[in-house]
DNA sequence: CACCAGGTAATTC
DNA sequence: GAATTACATGGT
């Protein structure tokens, strides 16, 4: 990233290994639409940030230099080298080559964490435009009033506080169905401190993760999605249909169970899981591996 | 009308 | 403990 310049409330700067839709379409992230003139708009950290991009100049709009600083280049993954990490993920894989060049502008995001808790929740046998409904559902019910921009009102992800104490039945208004009943338990157990999410990012990936699991409606693929997308741990490598179907495709003919795919992806992909695994997910999802 | 969707919790063996 | 089964909702 470089030739950073401020203009009048927008940021322009040239980046490397980005590019929005394959951020925003991975699968990573519930928050962020695409505008019919191809920008995105999205909500994080409390802000609506749009944003435009033509070739590698990206420019952010709705917005300063101190937040830029302050949030999003931290949040985007910016000061990651993109480029080291898929020539050592394509080194003698050619089927790496080929999902990395489909997904070539993707970056892992550093979302919040209770906002990711929440939604892969949801996620759960469901499917993503349902999710993004659902999120968008909660944010706007329970949520904190940001600001109109372009003529759309956006709020902020509600905190633990703000989701606290409401009844199944009104939860259920948000689309979600039997996660319901996840939703409150988990704001619950969040709420009265008995899991610190905001804590545990300091946390080895494994005790994280045990604490993750105690949350309701959190198992193992969830809880590694939460890891990987909120909490800095790139070795995971959460395993859903798709990611299993894919693996299961090039890597073992006869199938193979989740553990042995566990196993092959850290073995092969060592610290690079988790930038592997959503490489993966985008080009199953492309390929449409299974259909 | 079955079957499925970024799985997990509850139940059963 | 390891294997089944139920689970909301909306779309084909």
């Amino acid at each position: 990233m470089d030739h950073i310049k401020e203009e009048d409330n927008k940021i322009i700067a040239k980046i490397r290994d980005f590019n929005l839709k394959h951020t925003f379409d991975c699968g990573q992230c519930f928050r962020w639409n695409e505008q019919e003139d191809g920008s995105y708009i999205g909500v994080a950290h409390g802000k609506v940030l749009h944003i435009y991009e033509d070739e590698d100049t990206i420019t952010f709009l709705n917005t300063n230099m101190t937040d830029f600083q302050n949030i999003w280049i931290d949040y985007f993954d910016f000061n990651r080298d993109y480029g080291a990490i898929k020539d050592k993920l394509t080194k003698d894989d050619n089927i790496m080559a080929q999902a990395v060049e489909h997904g070539c502008g993707i970056r892992i995001l550093n979302q919040d964490e209770w906002e990711t808790i929440i939604s892969f929740i949801i996620s759960a046998r469901n499917f993503i435009p349902r999710i993004k409904k659902s999120v968008e559902l909660i944010s706007e019910k329970y949520g904190r009033f940001i600001e109109e921009y372009n003529g759309k009102k956006y709020y902020a992800f509600p905190t633990p506080e703000e989701l606290y104490n409401k009844p199944e039945e009104e939860l259920k208004n948000l689309n979600v169905g039997y996660r319901a009943k996840y939703i409150q338990s988990t704001t619950f157990i969040v709420k009265e401190n008995q899991v610190d999410v905001y804590k545990l990012e300091n946390l080895d990936r494994e005790m994280a993760k045990k604490n993750l699991l105690r949350l309701m409606g959190v198992g193992p693929k969830v809880a590694d999605c939460i890891l990987l997308f909120s909490m800095r741990k790139y070795k995971a490598f959460p395993i859903d249909v798709w990611v299993k179907r894919v693996m299961e495709y090039f890597y073992f003919k006869d199938g193979a169970t989740n553990n042995q795919i566990q196993e092959f992806a850290k073995e092969k992909y060592e610290d690079l899981g988790g930038f592997a695994q959503q490489y993966m997910f985008y080009y199953a999802r492309e390929l449409n591996i299974g259909k």
